[in-house]
DNA sequence: GACCGGCCTTGACACGTTTCACAAGCATGT
DNA sequence: ACATGCTTGTGAAACGTGTCAAGGCCGGTC
């Protein structure tokens, strides 16, 4: 492997100049500059990262750590975070959890070796014993260390995340204002900070309505097939037993529950109507197309990212708090219902993505 | 940061000492050991893996470079990908190209500063001459490649992948013998191999059975949109001239296909049979369960690293060919069709994943 | 012609780790 | 008592890069 050294006898200069030519090219005179380049050329000089990392402290890569890859959600939100790296010439590397906070704390055990420039992190546990000191240690090795889609719990904390409670509140209103008086909810674990607050944003608008209290079906897993098995317990029930409406604490859980209605022959949203919670790209192409609470995804990436940038450059630590967006699709559409009879909409096909009353402003707030 | 050189003078010992400590501690004695061990401890010390990478020359990353997170396809390669590396203590990193030559090319020159273990890559186009010179550069400098899910072209190249000409075949054949007689194939970019190569599959068989050749519908992408998209197209025909199945070059076209004949109140498979390609979990829980040629998704990330260890070890170069293996569920089930009357099976419910006898073996052959 | 200032270039050093030849200590065998 | 071999610990050197103080060169001015 061609170093600096070899490229700088090529051309017949010392190796601080090539060095220069690498890093700061304008104090170069043009002819040497030009010499240099050429002998990089001819010998295929790559730089080592790691040599340079040594001598600089802190290297230039990105880590991603999130919950679940196979979640189209995640990787929307990579997605968001590489566009705005790559701007900075930093490298996005992502790590998968898979939920397992074992897992976890091995990538980031592994991490802290690498002296990563930031580390975007969408925790598995909502306060982990076991991470916190790992945390700790990669903040004093000089790594900025941003939340992802869950607020920061400490004083110093950097985050960004979307108001869960206020997304299933958005829900909750959605339903109620469509005449639903018994709904429910499926989502687990309960324990995910997420599923919780989305619940507890459910609650409180129905409450708000006057309604009774969500029955809440509790899954293993955000996944297609946990949301099948728990639509399947529902629709087991006889039909006046069962509620008229579900919000699922995730699109794959709505899909899934959604699958199963259509599988069962039960209509939906005349029998069951489906709110779903991310607006993943698949929930648009369902074939009950998905009424959704919207996260600006590829956004809380960029965001992310940003927010790092301002932590290495020692600003105040901030968090970002996005407001969801209910986007309204067939799965709820008012559809002339048998037993209750909202106010009737122009009895076309229901419209696909209008923007409900109820929806949140999608600006930022942030906080200090 | 603690180094070891601090380490050692809060240990009492020599700097040699406490590497030796952490890298081969059988040479050390046990009260030594556990001095060391207590002062790593007490300053919170983490080694710095720049450091060591740039004198042992070689890192233990490996990094994969995918043609698009967003497709579990991928995801799921990853995973197998990430257990077996887990096993050798190597840390995956994922980098997404997302179908584009230039963020893949972005992508392999700031991972060569990095002189990863090895790199998996699912190539984008087929034969870019702007990648070879880098794949060469990373080899030159003791990179192992392995190429994903497509065939390495020259001689002496490493390369794990599935046979997606038989995958063709066998989506035909399976079409073929429930008595459909015109079938369209739904795929594209056609410039890329894997897409060519299902196509020529189905050609083989349709002609093997004496059928006319497919129709083809090029898409522009392999998602679900695009599937959408091509069925809209499909369906606005009347129904005297559509093709009766679809074969479709990936699950996420034939789910978008799926969806537009829901929409659309088309019945799959009466009016249309569907059958998907690479089998991934959406397929099972569609709204119609899909009919799939299926990849061995997990196994060829893993066998991937397999062979990126052996090529590390300096064994010989080989690629290893994966057979697919079809999965029959409802969009092709024959169920008593109007006008093709084909062998009528058991007039229950469709069987969900019984195995043609026109399925492959799914066994892996292996050839220098 | 001496001096000065500005522009380029140089060469040595530091970053933190691993490795390796070597030395010290010790027990064993002759 | 001495050689021998084994175990255990030591210290220096090297990996490839970035930085920085110092020096060389050149043109201009008095």
């Amino acid at each position: 492997m061609a170093t600096v050294k070899q490229v700088a006898e090529r051309a017949g200069v010392s190796l601080g100049t090539v060095s220069n030519v690498l890093n700061r090219p304008e104090v170069v005179s043009e002819a040497l500059r030009e010499r240099v380049l050429r002998a990089i050329d001819e010998l295929g000089f790559v730089r080592n990262e790691s040599a340079r990392q040594l001598r600089a402290g802190v290297s230039r890569t990105v880590a991603v750590v999130v919950l679940d890859v196979a979640n189209p959600f995640f990787t929307d939100v990579v997605t968001g975070a590489e566009a705005l790296a790559e701007e900075h010439d930093a490298l996005v590397v992502v790590c998968n959890s898979g939920g397992s906070t074992h897992r976890e704390a091995g990538h980031l055990r592994r991490l802290a070796q690498q002296r990563p420039l930031g580390l975007l992190l969408s925790p598995v546990e909502d306060d982990d014993d076991d991470r916190a000191p790992l945390l700790e240690a990669l903040r004093r090795q000089g790594t900025a260390v941003v939340l992802v889609d869950r607020g920061a719990t400490g004083e110093g904390g950097w985050s960004v995340s979307v108001d869960d409670r206020l997304g299933g509140r958005v829900a909750g209103r959605h339903l109620a204002d469509l005449g639903h008086r018994r709904v429910a909810f499926v989502g687990g674990p309960l324990g995910l900070r997420q599923v919780a607050d989305r619940l507890a944003g459910l609650r409180e608008a129905l409450a708000g309505a006057g309604l009774p209290a969500p029955e809440v079906l509790e899954v293993p897993e955000l996944s297609v097939r946990a949301g099948a098995e728990a639509a399947a317990r529902l629709l087991a029930r006889p039909a006046g037993e069962r509620p008229s409406a579900v919000s699922c604490a995730n699109d794959l859980l709505a899909l899934g529950a959604l699958n199963e209605c259509v599988r069962r022959r039960v209509a939906v949203p005349a029998e069951l109507a489906v709110v779903g919670y991310d607006d993943i790209d698949f929930a648009a192409t369902a074939s009950v197309p998905l009424t959704s609470v919207r996260q600006p995804r590829a956004q809380l990436g960029r965001t992310a990212v940003q927010l790092l940038l301002e932590q290495v450059a020692g600003r105040p630590a901030r968090r970002v708090v996005f407001d969801p967006e209910l986007v309204v699709r067939a799965s709820t559409a008012a559809q002339e219902p048998s037993p209750p009879a909202p106010p009737s909409p122009p009895p076309s096909r229901p419209s696909r993505t209008s923007r409900p009353r109820s929806a949140a402003s999608s600006g930022a707030s942030s906080s200090s």
